[in-house]
DNA sequence: CGTGCCCTTGAAGATCTTCAAACGCAGTGG
DNA sequence: CCACTGCGTTTGAAGATCTTCAAGGGCACG
């Protein structure tokens, strides 16, 4: 871990400036939360926090990703989300609690910037712009939660693979010939920590979807062919024809 | 729906007072809060705010309750929680979304103080504790939300059942004889809601546990005898026996 | 070239839903 | 006062959905 130099500041102030905490703030405040951050690279296989311990950082990804979980009583793995470039996490554990409500795990060349919880209550209390930010913020994901929560409650294991899907898409879809790639590692077992199902189920799943041409599986890997088809299964509309993709 | 008047204003004050939101405020400026609410007696069988109507208004109970739904695409209902006195709603519409993102439904009785989201949004400008506090407030629920959806991934519909009934005595218990009260109608379409399962699994479930002398329901009206029974079936436990109970 | 990890597939069975029928209590109106 | 009626509830039976367990395949990496 170390002070974040002078040469690095402008990627960084960019960085935040786009970010949905700090955005609107102004240029001298972004400049104070920079000079009191630290930067730090993630360890492959070792959790930047872990979900029950007491909470001291406030995290926002710089480059990379972090995967969010949390553990069943039975030791069961669940996905609450992903954090890219630019989004914080451990937003509840400093803003509220005393303990992360989950555990970060960072993928390979993950760097992040943290601030310790003091500091960041500090900036909250001295920047009331910042605090609204942050309420945004939380507010937006609290909406995010409420509505997969929802889906969780009425809706079948299929239709909820094909929104997680659709949500990887957003979040991390590349184009590429013949489809969009979602552009992370991703095991059928992630998919089942996603969608609250079991690896199996998600196995078999994307097999039928590959025999009915809408997605392209392979090891840690799937490309979506024809979104609308997963749209259609999301919705519980009647299937679509392949025609149907074309733009 | 009719201006606050003086007479009420110590009584709402004090129920502001203790609430999360407003908790910790000057005096002078809960009274300013208090100046710009206007009350409301809900009317019965109809919603207060309804889901994907544009968001409009602030909510905090005064007296009886309000019941947060979100409907599925198929039409099933899901209860997100519910609301009691100095307790907020439709927080999330008014500090980040556009649209109320669940229907509140009343109990008969209940009144509510509202204010518009224009006077929200400046009160919170204006206030940064009192945004501080909004923070919280929607961390806190967040938290919540997330912790449920862990639940719901993974595990068993009695399991789930179990943690209901025990939200349930923590938020609306009255002890009556031989256990206490759930003190609000809810049946077992309620509970179904509240769980992601049907009507028909939560009677099959309570009438189990009837015959266990874990819990004692009639019409919409569900007595919990043993509660360490329930705490048991809700982590997982071997389970209690009768006279684990007694304090 | 082996070894580990992820993935696939089948079979069996648990869990839960769906549908149907009927019960019983509460409130209503005769 | 009583029958009627509506609604929440119960229960059984059938079956859909999904999990669990087992076995084996294949790709990437060392």
């Amino acid at each position: 871990m170390a002070a974040v130099g002078p040469s690095a500041d402008v990627q960084l102030l960019d960085l935040l400036g786009a970010s949905q905490l700090f955005h609107g703030v102004e240029r001298e405040v972004l400049a104070e939360v920079v000079a009191r951050a630290r930067e730090q690279r993630a360890e492959a296989d070792r959790a930047v926090f872990t979900e029950g311990e007491p909470a001291a950082w406030f995290c926002v990804v710089v480059t990379g990703r972090l995967k969010l979980t949390q553990l069943g009583l039975d030791g069961t793995e669940v996905i609450l989300r992903f954090v890219g470039p630019g989004e914080a996490a451990a937003a509840l554990a400093v803003f509220e609690g005393a303990v992360y409500p989950a555990t970060a795990w960072a993928e390979r060349g993950t760097r992040t910037l943290l601030w310790s919880r003091e500091t960041m209550q500090a900036l909250l209390r001295a920047h009331p712009a910042l605090a609204l930010n942050a309420l945004e913020l939380v507010s937006g994901r609290l909406r995010e939660v409420q509505e997969r929560f929802r889906e969780l409650a009425t809706e079948r294991v299929a239709q909820r693979i094909a929104r997680a899907l659709l949500r990887l898409v957003r979040q991390a879809g590349r184009k590429v010939e013949g489809g969009v790639l979602i552009d992370m590692p991703l095991s059928r077992q992630d998919l089942a920590a996603m969608t609250g199902t079991t690896l199996f189920t998600v196995s078999r799943v994307l097999s039928e979807w590959e025999s009915q041409g809408i997605v392209e599986s392979a090891r840690e890997r799937v490309v979506v062919k024809r979104p609308h088809g997963l749209v259609a299964l999301a919705e519980d509309l009647p299937p679509s024809q392949p025609g149907d993709d074309r733009q």
